[in-house]
RNA sequence: GCCGGCGUGGCGGAACUGGUAGACGCGGCGGACUCAAAAUCCGCAGCCUUCACGGGCGUGUGGGUUCGAUUCCCUCCGCCGGCACCA
């Protein structure tokens, strides 16, 4: 095919033509209302760092490719972009630069939105929301009060990391070996007053609703379900001897395995423990065990990983049944923040326990059997009892109940169900977050800010020193007074944690502009049914991210507002764009192309190109500019366009595995659309009508693709949808053009339709040069015809005692009979099967399996 | 540590509900075009064995269920995500 003489595929020049036609008269659109139904297509919103990365890429793409299909199909598409804008990196930024947070955001907002059109994603921007404006954290404190008057918040406590030297909260992630990040000082566990959102009291629906979310994967359900965590067992107590204790000093334990009583030898206090803390008092060893312990800081993986520590207290818990008087200790890992803070240890029966026991030398009693159990091993699973008096023979479950019975009889304890969950802490003591609009009273206490005050606003002159809360460190900011009596009063300088900010943004795209946070008539318009109707975002949002929204919808339903039970009725969680990541002997990062790959005797090395030393290979990592394991997306657009990096990230992997990063890959996209490009300027010069009857192979391929491309995109299968339209481009250019001119001319346009929602440029492109009018983003998707699609031959396998022998092509519509007689007549069967055969196998259209001696 | 997932040619991946393993693409090899190269086009290709026809093996490991397993069940190994103040 000659196409030196055509003009050359340059998406320079024809993606912004096209973006300009989409986006000045914004022909994407939403409103609520018409005939058609609606479709509401949501990604995760992007927090404006600076830098699009390939992830957000990956993501929008996926999503767009689904809003354009939608449209085609006759639906009232809503997708819409916003701004997950308030988070610490704009303050540390703000310390680091010198700059403003809000300065940062907006400018890093600019920035990203610039190279977002250029990707061509349909967005309707008229519907943009950003967290960190008034506009729409004015209405977040609207909610809140909402929920204040539901009884939803309230104020409580919870553990925090605090820097003794900066006077500040750290989050995990700026604690570093047990240390501020800034400061170096060893961080301290602390409990501090927090609001609080009542997450808990929706517990039940939490794990109920799952049940409803069919079109959510399952795996993130069971995260969610285990996060949730519902047990069943017994609160009870014991009651505790020992100096400088209340005579009636009590010790309450949660457990559900009461089953195991009679193996218990010890009991286990947190660090946090009002009981550890009286020790403290007179003990400084203690007082030292439990600084330490709270040296970890909060977060849940170092306190599992950390060694088991224990201290002995003199106190003795004295045991329900047996009154053995079983010694206490404190342990640096049981959490104050689980059950009650203290727990019950049956060693022989608990991995944890068993380790601990067996560290200090605490008695280990194995009280319940099974098959499996091994000596001198903890046994976890439920069995049946033994050394255990009365309940001896029974069943786990059964002594589960008895002992239960028999601890509510004794008046020590209630059978309970128990949650993982805990409520939300929302309090952070930064700047950059939504206030909390409540006022502290010396006289009324804690009072609501009155609604006609909203927004309350971000004061813009702070300062950014790294210690202490700048909100709080503003001389005039938090001074007001008091709605109830008048009085001089504080406000409240705690933000809202960032999450909330992403717990309802889907409500307000579909109102940005209302001055109520929610405007009912929108809202129930596009959530009904179940809500959105497809979510798509990062897996590792399985879990936080996705329950607080669900939370917040049930709460906001609750307060009365028509968002229905759940917020997104089908979820695709894609996986994340890593790359190999290289670096050189002195710590540099390298380019993959910097790079050269050897394999010497099975084992992989990488040297440096231009010095020739050996480059250690890291695992796979998210790519990221710091690690030069990835290009960004500018650099990329600048050099393919949209379309082609679009495509790379459909076709190079199913959406929801990781990606690895591969520039050659981007080539192959490039090479494809420069080939879809060639063959449509072919097939403009064809005519429109022919004489010769359509070529039955090809028009099978071209019904069968569509009907392929079609389902694909409907299961998400992106990867597949491309292949589709790389083999119907294949048969396509293979065909003979002056034979069938129609038919290809006809099948190219399809491609075109086929692949609009992937690649919308070239193909709105080639659309019009073929003599279109009306653009592909406002035409319908293509149909086909079954008949059609349908091949008139298939192949038939004839495996003999399940391995393949001979393959036939038979009639598609072959009956069985004649299948099985024509697959023992082939001479390889006649070959292959010494006797008689005893099975025979038929799975129509696909094989024959005979199976012999 | 706990919870969840993934593992298929040299590479990314395909295989609808247990029925031809390797579609499509990258890289590789051979050819055409070219003074030459790039680009493009045509063809070959899982591994082992055989001159060839053919045969054997093969979806991380080991086992199980089945006429038949990449697919279902169990063991182990490796990698990845989350763990409540990163977003």
């Amino acid at each position: 095919m000659n196409t030196t003489s055509t003009p050359k595929y340059a998406p320079q020049a024809i993606e912004a033509k096209w973006q300009e036609t989409w986006f000045k008269p914004n022909v994407f659109k939403a409103e609520a209302g018409g005939a058609k139904p609606k479709y509401y297509v949501l990604e995760m919103l992007p927090y404006p760092s600076g830098q699009l990365h390939m992830g957000h890429v990956r993501n929008y793409t996926l999503g767009d490719v689904l809003a354009r299909y939608k449209r085609a199909k006759g639906f009232n598409v809503m997708h819409p972009m916003g701004w997950d804008a308030f988070g610490l990196p704009a303050e540390n930024a703000a310390m680091k630069r010198k700059t403003h947070p809000k300065q940062w955001t907006l400018n890093n907002i600019a920035e990203m939105k610039k190279i977002m059109r250029q990707f061509g994603w349909s967005y309707d921007w008229s519907k943009e929301v950003t967290s960190c404006l008034p506009s729409y954290y004015g209405p977040q404190q609207a909610l809140f009060l909402d929920m204040f008057d539901k009884g939803l918040v309230y104020r409580g406590e919870a553990l925090v990391n605090w820097d003794p030297i900066d006077q500040t909260v750290l989050a995990n992630e700026q604690v570093v070996d047990g240390k501020g990040w800034r400061s170096g000082a060893p961080v301290e566990r602390r409990k501090m007053p927090q609001w609080c959102l009542a997450i808990t009291k929706y517990a039940d629906q939490l794990l109920a609703d799952l049940d409803k979310l069919p079109n959510w994967p399952q795996r993130v359900k069971t995260m969610q379900e285990n996060w949730l965590g519902k047990s069943y067992g017994v609160e009870f107590y014991f009651k505790l001897t020992g100096e400088g204790l209340p005579a009636d000093a009590k010790l309450q334990v949660y457990t559900t395995r009461p089953d195991t009583i009679m193996g218990t030898s010890f009991a286990v206090l947190s660090p946090e423990h009002e009981y550890s803390a009286l020790l403290a008092q007179t003990d400084p060893k203690a007082a030292a065990f439990i600084a330490e312990a709270k040296a970890m800081g909060t977060a849940q993986e170092i306190v599992d990983r950390a060694e088991k520590k224990g201290y002995p207290t003199p106190y003795k818990a004295i045991h329900p049944f047996t009154n053995e008087a079983m010694p206490v200790w404190i342990g640096n890992f049981v959490l104050a923040t689980y059950g009650t803070g203290a727990i019950k240890s049956a060693p022989a029966h608990d991995e944890r326990d068993h380790a601990f026991a067996t560290k200090y030398n605490l008695p280990i009693r194995p009280v319940v059997t099974g098959p499996g159990v091994e000596e001198g091993k903890p046994y976890a699973p439920k069995g049946t009892l033994i050394n255990s008096g009365k309940w001896d023979g029974l069943t786990s479950d059964a002594a589960i109940q008895a002992v239960i019975a028999e601890m509510e009889q004794l008046g020590i304890g209630k059978g309970k169900t128990q949650w993982r969950l805990r409520d939300w802490g929302v309090s952070r003591q930064r700047y950059w977050g939504c206030p909390i609009p409540f006022i502290h009273c010396p006289k009324c206490g804690v009072v609501a800010a009155p609604r006609e005050t909203l927004p309350i606003q971000l004061p813009e002159d702070v300062e950014f020193t790294g210690s202490g809360n700048p909100l709080a460190n503003h001389p005039t900011w938090k001074q007001t007074t008091c709605p109830t009596c008048g009085g001089a009063a504080e406000r409240e300088t705690d933000t809202m944690d960032t999450f909330m900010d992403s717990s309802w943004y889907y409500l307000r795209y579909l109102c940005p502009y209302t001055k109520e946070p929610l405007d009912k008539a929108a809202v129930g318009y596009w959530m009904a049914g179940g809500g959105v109707d497809q979510y798509i975002g990062g897996i590792e949002h399985a879990v936080l991210h996705l329950l607080y929204a669900r939370f917040f919808t049930k709460a906001l339903r609750d307060c009365g507002y028509p968002v229905g039970d759940e917020p997104f009725k089908a979820l695709l969680c894609h996986g994340m764009v890593v790359g190999n990541t290289y670096q050189a002997a002195d710590g540099r990062y390298l380019y993959p192309r910097e790079v050269e790959l050897r394999d010497a005797d099975g084992v992989k090395a990488a040297f440096e190109r231009a010095t020739g030393a050996e480059v250690k290979i890291l695992p796979m990592e998210k790519i990221s500019k710091s690690k030069n394991n990835g290009d960004s997306p500018d650099g990329l657009l600048a050099k393919y366009g949209a379309d082609t990096l679009r495509l790379y990230m459909l076709f190079t992997a199913p959406p929801e595995r990781d990606l690895e990063w591969s520039e050659a890959a981007i080539e192959g996209a490039w090479r494809f659309l420069n080939r879809v490009w060639a063959l449509a300027q072919v097939a403009a010069e064809l005519p429109t009508t022919q004489t010769a009857a359509p070529d039955r192979a090809l028009q099978q391929k071209l019904h069968s693709t569509i009907a392929k491309v079609s389902a694909d995109i409907e299961r998400f299968q992106y990867n597949t949808m491309v292949a589709a339209c790389m083999e119907l481009t294949n048969a396509l250019q293979a065909a003979d053009s002056a034979a069938q001119p129609a038919l290809v001319r006809e099948g190219v346009a399809t491609l075109l339709r086929l692949l609009n929602p992937a690649c919308p440029h070239i193909t709105e492109e080639l659309w019009a040069m073929l003599g279109n009018s009306t653009p592909l983003h406002a035409t319908d998707w293509p149909t086909f015809n079954p008949a059609l699609a349908q091949a008139e031959e298939i192949t038939l396998v004839v495996q003999v005692n399940g391995k393949v022998r001979a393959k036939l092509v038979v009639p598609h519509d072959i009956a069985k009979d004649s299948a099985i007689a024509l697959a023992k007549a082939a001479p390889e069967v006649q070959e292959w099967l010494s006797g008689p055969v005893l099975k025979e196998v038929y799975v129509p259209g696909r094989l024959v399996n005979l199976v012999g001696a």
